[in-house]
DNA sequence: GGTAATTCGGATATTATCATCCGAATACCG
DNA sequence: CGGTATTCGGATGATAATATCCGAATTACC
């Protein structure tokens, strides 16, 4: 469902809010706290300093700090960068779909990928933080259905 | 959300039904048909024949049918054999995370994944072929979401 | 100014997924 | 019985995602 690349970056982010909004912190400390690949995370990092999710600094003293408060960051933001989101071209069939030539399973395509979505944008880094219930109205149709 | 080798399963699945149940479909026929790669689509369909999904038979003029009414087999059993469709243990934020020690975005991985699960299993391969819509109860939230 | 800490960015290795190739084994058909 | 069409199954080759390595550029601190 997130790719493993946008798990890190999930996880760096909560990370990073955890720590308050203060010091930077370097990737190396992070890393180091979370137990993730060292190097790769770095990239990620870099890659979200660059997205305008997390601000970077420089040198000595320096490392990654969040753009901006957790209660106004997405889980939709910090992963868009390493994953498709938004409903691709290509249909659960294959070929190119559209509304003016869905196929017959577009509409389950849809479907899914608005409840993906909707989850991704409806939940802050603040809520995951504070173990916050998703909203009634995404949850609706997510119940007694957790037993793998 | 659909591996592309569960594409092509799909795909072809759906073209034997709409050849009818009679007679056996060969897998060159199938991917010429369809314009896959033909080797690979071989494999796909053997693998489909050993998960009982579909029949073969060997030799001159065998191949492959569906092994059930098109009617009886969801999508979701189509596709499984090629990825994990039940909410694995790993959850969005990385490491292991079950009922009783849940992470705090447990409940949005199941959310998610039982949204998927939904429409994979409530959709036959008769209703793609008739068209039929998704049931209310599972399309209620995936209005309005369709512009990419 | 020198040194240590750190991000930056490209080149390269590793791994999983997707795809091809080939030699069987099997069954129909004359 | 021999020939041909086909699935079976393993070995092998591409491509993309994941991960590592190393040299540079930048900044804080002494």
């Amino acid at each position: 469902m997130l790719s493993q690349t946008g798990i890190y970056a999930l996880q760096a982010v909560l990370h990073l809010a955890r720590q308050g909004g203060g010091a930077s912190v370097s990737a190396a400390s992070i890393s180091d706290a979370l137990d993730l690949p060292a190097t790769y995370l770095a990239k990620v990092l870099h890659r979200l300093g660059r997205e305008g999710v997390l601000h970077s600094t420089r040198g000595a003293r320096g490392g990654f700090r969040l753009a901006a408060d957790p209660a106004a960051i997405t889980v939709a933001t910090v992963v868009a960068p390493f994953q498709e989101l938004r409903p691709s071209r290509t249909c659960l069939l294959g070929g190119p779909c559209d509304l003016e030539n869905p196929c017959s399973a577009h509409e389950r395509r849809v479907a899914w990928t608005a409840a993906a979505l909707r989850i991704l944008e409806c939940t802050t880094i603040a809520d995951l933080l504070e173990g916050n219930p998703l909203p009634a109205a995404v949850s609706a149709h997510a119940q007694s259905e957790d037993r793998p």
